[in-house]
DNA sequence: TAGATGCTCCAAAACGTTTTGGAAGAGAGC
DNA sequence: GCTCTCTTCCAAAACGTTTTGGAGCATCTA
């Protein structure tokens, strides 16, 4: 690395000060047509690139926002992460704002890198992903007055900007119609309850079933931990009980996948002999013929974007908080009861 | 927002000076205990905490490394990114780094973002992905003298630290077994050609059908655009054809899940009329019994953020070029041609 | 008692930028 | 000639931190 050029080589080499060189590059129009293009000039030819670091300090923002993933090795491939990150980062750049990661474990390493992020000024403000019931991120970020939007409600009482999507009103369709088909024992994997998704969706769960005139049997329910391993871990409970489930669904199309797995290996025909769905329409989800609920996530991705970047900019928002209905695929998993 | 805490507002309530501040609670031993008592106490009181760009500023360090992702909508879907992302997130974050993450288009943007986050001195390092063949991004990073580490080789003359996979070696291996499984018109799918993997993967093809006597018909390849989609699109043209393929080998899993999908509503069955492959390993692969070649993308994540801190502190690297062989996974998609 | 040694502390410079509040000089108007 | 207004420029402060190079003072040694 050779030494970089900064505004004060500029001022020494064309003799001018560093204000006006600065002033030049920045199009202020208090400096002569004649020195810009010498400044100009001199800048080109040394290279110059202005340090962001310097002016971020100086202008106290970074046009950038900030996102904190949950560690714990490759669940992040979890598509649901990838496709709101994408979403986040493509709408985010045509701002000119960049994106600063942090990949903490859930617990306190997580809440100080929000700390850490926020009270060190290194972003303008912060999208919170995968919402919890009681969210401490978003406690903490409320009471400190940060820009932030979230993915997902909490039942903190709190006025925050957010997207969330429906999945209690997802899940009592999918099961209305499972009910409709003829299933009487319907099997329900649920994702970890403190999250909010995981605790709406088996609410929708528990109310179709009421609304149905089924019975909600605890027994016909495990919680796994969103990936296919503890999917088909729980599939495998489930077929266990003396009375099987006709039906079983998944709180994600991960689990769900996980699930297929495992009742194929014990020879059941997927739609046939038992029917699976799931949650989130991920790309092997249409491939693999899975009865699902859709959200887009990808959109929802550029729209957290847009409200972030209004928040920052301290407008006002026309729709602070959002929660959209899933819409319902039906594919070849799910059929009538055997 | 309260105003914030600084240095000096702590100098000023403790009445010690800011070097002295910044001195005790960095923990240098030329500050007396008791002073540092009342100061860590008056820093904890005022809520301080440290403006990371000040301090970045002048350390000259960001702990921080960037890597710059294609835009183009959610293509970004492509497990790839997502796997390659969470393992370097993951392994960074214990060395106490985070990641920027700007999304450019490829072209001249990004070329200007890469510019751009170096001569800004945003990071300390960059993880360059999916090389291309001529990749300018790694002929300006090298030239510039700037550390970094890529995800794949290119045809430039340079000497810098890599990953790659041996995309040729693993593709021949393949078609080697399909060959032997008694096709003989094997279609194959190829990725762009200036991107590298998509260059050697197509190279072990052509080597395969030389090796076992089959002949090369460049009407039995086309060339998709990793998408599912392109897939799809890519299959249907190939069944077009005079005389169909037995078998279609595509250079990722995307594709070849786009073209299970058109052979399947063509009333084709899978590994029984038709063979299919597929290269990446993705979650779906094993879902949909895919036949495809596995690389630790993972894992590689990890070990290239170990090498690039490793550069960054400018250490010398053992194995500074690394090429590993996919390994082959042979499941249902791939049978005797019918 | 002079000098040396340790322990605490701090002023000032530095990182590289932007902004503030003029100053110097030229030309215009009276 | 004097004031006013423009135009062009710049010194200094500011953003918040870390580091450099001492200074002041008490205690110890010879």
């Amino acid at each position: 690395m050779n030494e970089r050029a900064t505004l004060k080589t500029i001022a020494k080499a064309t003799g001018y000060s560093i204000t006006t060189v600065s002033r030049a590059l920045a199009g202020y129009d208090d400096v002569a047509e004649a020195t810009r293009a010498v400044i100009q000039s001199s800048a080109q030819q040394l290279g110059y690139f202005p340090n962001l670091t310097a002016r971020q300090l100086q202008k106290q923002r970074t046009d950038t926002i900030g996102i904190i993933l949950p560690s714990v090795g490759p669940r992040f491939a979890d598509p649901y992460f990838s496709l709101i990150l994408a979403g986040i980062g493509d709408e985010i750049a045509v701002s000119g704002y960049d994106i600063l990661i942090s990949t903490r474990p859930p617990g306190p390493a997580e809440l100080e890198a929000y700390r850490s992020i926020v009270e060190g000024q290194r972003v303008d403000g912060i999208v919170v992903i995968r919402t919890r019931l009681e969210d401490e991120r978003i406690a903490y970020l409320a009471e400190r007055g940060f820009p932030f939007v979230a993915f997902g409600r909490t039942t903190l009482d709190l006025d925050y900007p957010y997207i969330d999507e429906d999945g209690e009103a997802g899940t009592y369709e999918l099961i209305l119609h499972l009910a409709q088909l003829g299933h009487e024992r319907i099997a329900y994997i649920a994702a970890p309850q403190h999250l909010t998704f995981g605790y709406n969706r088996l609410k929708g769960y528990k109310r179709a079933l009421d609304d149905t005139g089924l019975v909600y049997h605890p027994e016909y329910v495990e919680v796994g931990d969103l990936t296919r391993r503890g999917g088909s871990a729980a599939a495998e409970k489930l077929l266990a009980k003396p009375l099987p489930p006709t039906a079983i669904v998944a709180a994600n199309d991960l689990m769900a996948l996980g699930t297929m797995n495992h009742l194929q290996q014990n020879g059941l025909r997927i739609g046939i002999d038992i029917s699976v769905a799931g949650f989130d329409d991920i790309p092997a989800a249409e491939a693999l013929g899975l009865t699902t609920l859709n959200q887009p996530i990808f959109r929802i991705g550029h729209q957290l974007s847009q409200m972030l970047l209004a928040v920052i900019e301290g407008q006002h928002l026309a729709e602070p908080k959002l929660v959209l209905k899933p819409k319902l695929l039906i594919r070849a998993s799910v059929g009538p009861p055997a």
